[in-house]
DNA sequence: CGTCGACTTGAGGACCCTCAACTCCAGTGG
DNA sequence: CCACTGGAGTTGAGGGTCCTCAAGTCGACG
């Protein structure tokens, strides 16, 4: 805690005013987090910040008995609970063994008021988040079980880090995309097995992807800005 | 625009930084919009900021052939497109007749960056759009069709423009709600029913239910924390 | 080699969607 | 005034997709 206010103190002091929202977590020392455990818990006071620098975080919600939410999962560079609320409204987990560094709110915050560099930085990220929560809202009303899985492994392979020519890394188990879907572990499953026998992808023990062709995948997600232009829904309107 | 300019201008220098975001908003005409017209384009340059000042708007996504998805709806007070982005994210429409309020987003920035009040009342409004759509997650992701009624109709009692004792009214239609819960128009007036038959609510007309019960409505609708302490479901931890 | 957890596969059923007919109501015009 | 029309909403029958439950396979690890 000290450490980290002095730290914080020695960059402005050296280097003057941040530039990037990734470098004022530079002066944190990293956490590691075994696969499965918690970084921080719904409901709970929201004092720290985290960003992920190594791993895979899920963000979750339990409803009731056993009904469980995933309503996103966070790679490198991603920071968890930049929505700062004075509760988290989830509840962040390791996929699997993970890296973080933390901050306080307060610090964070101090910093981003104080620079002009950071704040566009941080409502960009904002943002991102924003448009992150609509697709999954767009995905979960109106897409059947292929429609969803496709546009999961479409989205995991714009990670350069999962995704190296046709092998695409999956970090996360069955149940975790089953919960991040909106399906149940069976289906997923079973949409799979399909995809597989069809040839447009096949799986290589439990954590990897053969992906035959992501263009025919995207195709196949559903999304119609994926082969058409964004502007020819709306005609030759203004 | 120039008249914005200028109402912006003349305020900072009588009343001095504003101290609320509303306030921004209020040199700003109103203008009318009528019941179905849009305010804003999904994909178009997002130059202006709407703020809802009578009405009911919402904010949707088309994709494919008469796949529409509203993501959310606003009431007054709420802003179109807080989440500042280079393009709008959704189309907004105006759901009855409504009034709103425009505003530049790059004078909203520059004020919201100047002034220190304004700044963490932004922030909140990001989150709570934020906390928003997990909801809307959870409740498409797990939530049948009785509950996702139940939490709309609870939803929209918490207005208190809306909300007259046991009187509820409910401007959108029930193609409007159907898209809003993920769910057919069909559905949504089969599950009307079925809660008018066990005397839960009754629909009056098109756009009015007569609510028997608000605290049983809140606990058909499948959310934990309508009837128990939230913290029950972490056990003791910490 | 046995065990355990993760995953797959199958059978049956629930829930919601699709399609279609019907009611209700507001607006229009004879 | 009433018939006509069209849009919004309701109701019913049937079917599809995904869920539930259950059994079976696979792979890691002692």
């Amino acid at each position: 805690m000290l450490m980290q206010k002095t730290a914080s103190f020695e960059r402005n002091t050296i280097v003057g005013e941040a530039v990037s929202l990734s470098e004022i977590f530079q002066y944190s020392p990293t956490e590691t987090i075994a696969s499965g455990k918690t970084i921080c818990w719904e409901g709970d006071a929201a004092n720290h910040l985290f960003q992920v620098v190594e791993g895979v975080v899920r963000l979750q919600r339990i409803i009731g008995e056993g009904r469980r939410v995933i309503t996103a999962f966070l790679f490198p560079g991603d920071l968890v609970g930049a929505a700062l609320q004075a509760t988290y409204l989830f509840t962040a987990e390791a996929v699997n063994d993970c890296k973080i560094r933390r901050m306080s709110c307060k610090t964070f915050h101090e910093e981003v008021s104080r620079s002009e560099n950071l704040r566009p930085e941080y409502i960009a990220l904002l943002s991102q988040e924003m448009a992150s929560a609509h697709e999954q809202m767009v995905l979960l009303s109106k897409k059947n079980a292929e429609e969803r899985l496709c546009s999961f492994v479409v989205r995991l392979s714009e990670r350069p880090h999962l995704a190296k020519e046709d092998m695409l890394s999956v970090p996360m188990n069955r149940q975790d995309i089953a919960d991040y879907l909106g399906l149940t572990i069976e289906t997923v499953s079973r949409t799979i097995s399909k995809l597989a026998s069809r040839k447009i992808l096949s799986p290589v023990g439990r954590h990897d992807l053969k992906v035959a062709s992501y263009e025919r995948l995207a195709r196949l997600s559903g999304n119609t800005d994926d082969f058409f232009d964004k502007t020819c829904d709306r005609g030759s309107l203004h």
